[in-house]
DNA sequence: ATCTTGTTTTTTGTTGACAATTTTTTGCTT
DNA sequence: AAGCAAAAAATTGTCAACAAAAAACAAGAT
């Protein structure tokens, strides 16, 4: 009668769900070289299973920004211009200070409690150094997460949710992460944090927008000189 | 050598593609009643295909916002709650103000010339009446394309061109169309418009941002307003 | 030697049949 | 009659084979 009970999908999520996610941790841990071809047949042989669902996998992890697919071309892991990557940072940044403004007005309960909670970890983690630079990004993406769930709009938190799960994952996942490994940095972040959970406490929607805005805009410069110094992508053919 | 070269295309559109457009037609306008079910083999059978290009052309479809595919239980063709539909304005408004920004930072020469042609019809369209609402409408979305694309900014383009072609058409286009159909409504377009182009010729991007920004929340409110009174959408199951 | 042209091979696009699942119907029990 | 259970129908998911297109290759001409 209804649609996904509580027994929960232990039995057969669906096939090409699957072997996206599959390809796709591949593809974020750097096994498959952004520019490489995707060929329907291997992967179907790989999984042992028919070309359909694997056509299917690649439409999906077109859409969540992993490859690119050319009509009767086919499928490629997608390279990233570091134009594009600011770009798409660009993005996120107003999307989320949007997110943010939404949440602030809306003003409900449990919001800060849960972020107030992660704030001080944060806070932490900047003067001590007592977690791994993954484990400071991750808190950092959950707080985002609350925010655009609390915002109550769910294109928004679609939209976000798959900016998030985009090629900048690419870096932040990757080994060695090029994110939160100095104090300073963590620093910048754990103020940007407290700075945005003071102005939401405070019922102030449009400062909370452009705090929560300057803080991806300031991930984003830290990332473009990371990647001028580190020369980590390089185009691929 | 290349892909598409002059010659166009002629020949071979893809199928699924080809699907996906005249499908979406139908749904923006009216033919296919938001709620209702699309079964494969249907249409497999009125457009002369086997089921394979329609369920590609469903998907296509669902990334265009235009149908909700749930795993086992087929498509339907997606039904907006207002809220929704709100939200999805709010997130173009921001979209486009950061467009607006960068086009104005980049400061192409092309730009302004372009824009001041059709500025300046939308003005007389507002003071004379002289043009149907449609084409005024296609005239503000030609300019906002125009902006888009002056961002030099891909995957910006991209999303709101994807949003643009949403739902939100579905009241553009349909008959009698939402907005533009008062003078006071034209006037305070084509005021927006002025302002707007007079920032990004003075070259202030944050001001060129902020108006863009006001534009399409301007067109998110009338539309509320005109949703409220003419009742239109109405939630089927 | 390089470029063009025709041929072979590989890869994607499409199809119809079969399997698994869901939805509807039917018949029975309370 | 209402509610539940099992069977039937309809629908989506998957597969393997075929057709069309693209890519890779080879041979010949300039």
């Amino acid at each position: 009668m209804d649609e996904q009970t509580a027994s929960g999908p232990i039995c057969a999520l669906p096939l090409p769900q699957q072997i996206a996610d599959h390809l796709g941790h591949r593809i974020m841990h750097g096994e498959l070289v952004p520019g490489s071809r995707l060929k329907e047949e291997e992967f179907a042989e790989r999984y042992d299973v028919s070309r359909g669902p694997v056509r299917e996998a690649f439409r999906i992890l077109e859409r969540r920004g992993f490859v690119e697919i050319v009509p009767r071309h086919g499928a490629r892991v997608r390279v990233f211009d570091p134009a594009d990557l600011a770009a798409l940072f660009s993005i996120r940044a107003v999307l989320f200070g949007l997110a943010a403004r939404q949440a602030t007005e809306r003003a409900e309960p449990g919001l800060v409690e849960a972020l107030a909670l992660r704030v001080a970890r944060l806070r932490r983690s900047a003067e001590k150094m007592d977690i791994s630079p993954r484990e400071h990004a991750v808190i950092a993406g959950d707080n985002q997460h609350l925010i655009a769930r609390y915002s109550a709009n769910r294109p928004l938190l679609r939209m976000l949710e798959e900016l998030t799960g985009r090629a900048l994952w690419r870096m932040a996942w990757s080994d060695p992460p090029l994110d939160f490994t100095t104090r300073v940095r963590r620093q910048q972040s754990a103020r940007f944090w407290r700075d945005l959970l003071k102005a939401i406490k405070a019922g102030d929607a449009g400062r909370a927008e452009g705090i929560a805005r300057a803080l991806l805009e300031a991930s984003r410069d830290h990332m473009i000189a990371a990647m001028a110094s580190h020369r980590v992508l390089s185009a691929a053919e």
